[in-house]
DNA sequence: TATGGTTTATTTAGTCCTGAATAAAGACGG
DNA sequence: CCGTCTTTATTCAGGACTAAATAAACCATA
């Protein structure tokens, strides 16, 4: 409650990593400042990480008016992370390199409902850390559509893969003997748009994302917020109708239920728009074609959308809301109705509240996952726990080759509560 | 040698006084463990303040099979803080000891719409104060119903008020000369619940307050959530009925407009159950006296607010609601359409959550605002700014002119509620 | 060309805090 | 009564971090 005083060295060292892998390289004085610590233990700490081979001295940058600044980057081969994304009927994986980008990705079919369904995707996860590079693999980052314990636990919740306390993470540390942190995919995407988007710019935003569910991230003070049991975020199972469509959590009227994909799809089907097997793809050449009934679909979704994103601006107060996922697609047909729902439902304080559409991508989901390992750096509120700390090891030991101890385990350090 | 250099130790100093004021005496080893430092430093910490007259050692307690524990107490004179409640029509006030319990309170009429608004809230403060004991005054806090930039800045916007950033903190701190804290009511009520509350044993929690107005306060990792501009927990107007009664906002159907006081008894008064100018008492009074028209009112609030409060915890995934307020007097009718409604809106694994209605009393919102005062010594992440600072050092300061007074036994720190 | 201004990096002295060892003070069982 | 155990409190050596002074490197300008 009063100081986290703590072996802070190990985060500092890492938050440099950190922040060079996202901002580019850096001077020692504008890390220093970047971080918030003085320019006397930057020097200290670069000195270190220069020993040991994972920062190189890059070339002098132009003066600006005084001495020129030194400029540090991250040696390349420092590591790298993987990144899975669990859906019901398939995997998809992608491997990042330490600055965030993607060097490769794949996707393969799953089924989730399958009892082997821990084997199948460890036997996957494995084929496709094979065919990797060379340099030493950080950890894995998983993000599963549910709520999940912790990060450095991984049991996972989910009625979208009915799943239920799945020990995802500690069967994939046994199988695989390497940091293992698992997310409920949005929390996972939320990191990511902190670490590398435009979530950078903001300490308190909401990442919304539309598709096949409706699930929002909240960050706060620059923290990803995950509630009590890790379930924070789940606006797709706000109550809407009472009388609306069952939802696969068993209720009736979940906002999910209405304008999440199947939900979509269902109203287009009963109005006739698509036929008895068409889909949302189906559903958005109608309107992008201009089928005004098509096009109707989505503006009423963006309506009721606008509306419950007004009620979460009033209760969190963001400064921005980033939306992503595979709806956005059809964007231009949901925000006909959802920006003057959302813009006429807020109070007149709020009403300016920025709202941002970003590009998505096939893999947006398995990078957000690969985030995870990337963000261990950044964590200072401990949240990945013991598997942080071993992200953390491996990024320190990989760059001393004479430490070659034995295989052993991670001390159990013995999490508190 | 009263001010300290370093503001970590001073919110370490002034942590184990607030400690010492919500939990009572303590032995040095238990507030080390409390306050999660080394009984190394708690030693060299408490030397201090026994020196500077702020802690007096008390009787030891019974061994529990070691050496027995000599107990900490507060010393009652070290101060004393004074807490505002602004409303439409009146102002309250409370003086609370260090240990949070209530010396004194009173009520005055107030015209938040006048122009002179500032200074007679001033005056009427001033009053207060003058009636007041001797020991040293902290600083005042200010709970208003509206958002505030930040505790220590006062700028407030209030619909509710109609006030428009409105210098309040400014204005107090240069009329009075004591540090001023302002802070929304439910914030501030929330800050107090985890202070002296339920909320001491939940790291992540919400306060949930009906009323005149409907309101949350979120508590997350132990801090109250504010958002960007300080409106966070504004879910009164979160829209319900795009047709709905007009709200002071000035939009149409938000929720308090539909069950606040206001709402429920234009309801009331439209079912003919209470006349043109019956008020929610004779509401209460009326379903008290088995009017089942009446129940049915706070039934159908009731039901309502479950609703919406499960689309809250589904979003924050909080370990525990807390329900306060004045409606709070009518629970009994309300929690007939609460819990049912609640219950089956849950998603199965939240369906568990707890809620606990706590007892009111008048003086509930203003002693809320004088916990900003008590609370500053919690405030390692800087929620209060420089005013927090003012207060630490008030405290700091006043004990050293009689640095020579006697071991004098502290009274026993009564637990405020 | 000397001089001063600016920005970056390092060194130095000192503060805050921790872990581990030690002392203190009782309970308890024989 | 004695030793052992447990819990509390203090002392001590050392690590992390900072502020401030200093050094280093460049620019501008009279």
């Amino acid at each position: 409650m009063a100081i986290r005083p703590s072996a802070r060295t190990d985060v500092n060292r890492s938050a440099i990593l950190a922040h060079l892998g996202a901002q580019g390289p850096t001077s020692r004085a504008d890390l220093a400042r970047a971080l918030n610590v003085s320019p006397a233990l930057m020097t200290q700490l670069t000195k270190d990480l220069l020993a040991d081979g994972l920062l190189a001295e890059l070339e002098h940058s132009p003066s600006q008016g005084g001495r020129p600044a030194r400029m540090l980057g991250l040696v390349a081969t420092a590591g790298r992370a993987i990144g899975v994304k669990i859906a019901p009927d398939h995997v998809a994986f992608v491997e990042v390199g330490i600055a965030g980008g993607v060097l490769r990705s794949a996707s393969e079919p799953f089924d989730a409902a399958a009892s082997t369904m821990l084997s199948d995707v460890t036997e996957l996860l494995r084929r496709f850390i094979a065919g990797g590079g060379k340099t030493p693999l950080l950890g894995i980052g998983v993000g599963v559509p549910g709520a999940v314990d912790r990060q450095g636990s991984g049991l996972v919740d989910s009625a979208q893969l009915g799943w239920n306390q799945v020990p995802v993470g500690a069967t994939l540390r046994r199988e695989l003997d390497l940091p293992v942190l698992v997310e409920n995919n949005v929390n996972a995407l939320a990191m990511a748009e902190r670490l590398y988007g435009l979530g950078r710019q903001y300490e308190d935003f909401l990442v919304l994302t539309i598709g096949t569910g409706i699930g929002a991230g909240i960050v706060v003070d620059g923290v990803v917020l995950r509630g009590v049991s890790g379930g924070a975020g789940e606006i797709g199972h706000i109550p809407i109708d009472a009388e609306g469509p069952m939802c696969t959590c068993g209720n009736r009227g979940c906002l999910e239920a209405i304008i999440g994909q199947a939900g979509l799809e269902r109203t287009a089907r009963e109005r006739g728009i698509i036929g008895a097997h068409g889909t949302i793809d189906a559903l958005r050449s109608a309107a992008d074609a201009g089928d005004e009934a098509a096009a109707a679909v989505f503006s009423e979704a963006g309506h009721l959308l606008g509306r419950v994103l007004a009620g979460l601006v009033h209760t969190l107060d963001p400064e921005i809301v980033i939306v992503l996922g595979e709806g956005t697609a059809s964007w231009n047909h949901w925000s006909f109705g959802f920006e003057p729902a959302l813009r006429s439902s807020l109070i007149s304080s709020r009403r300016g509240v920025a709202v941002a559409v970003e590009t998505w991508q096939d893999d947006s989901w398995a990078q957000g996952a690969a985030s995870l390992v990337l963000a261990t750096p950044f964590d200072s509120d401990d949240v990945a726990g013991d598997q942080g700390r071993l992200v953390r090891e491996r990024l320190v030991e990989q760059a001393s080759p004479q430490q070659t101890a034995p295989q052993q385990k991670a001390p159990q350090q013995g999490e508190a509560q």
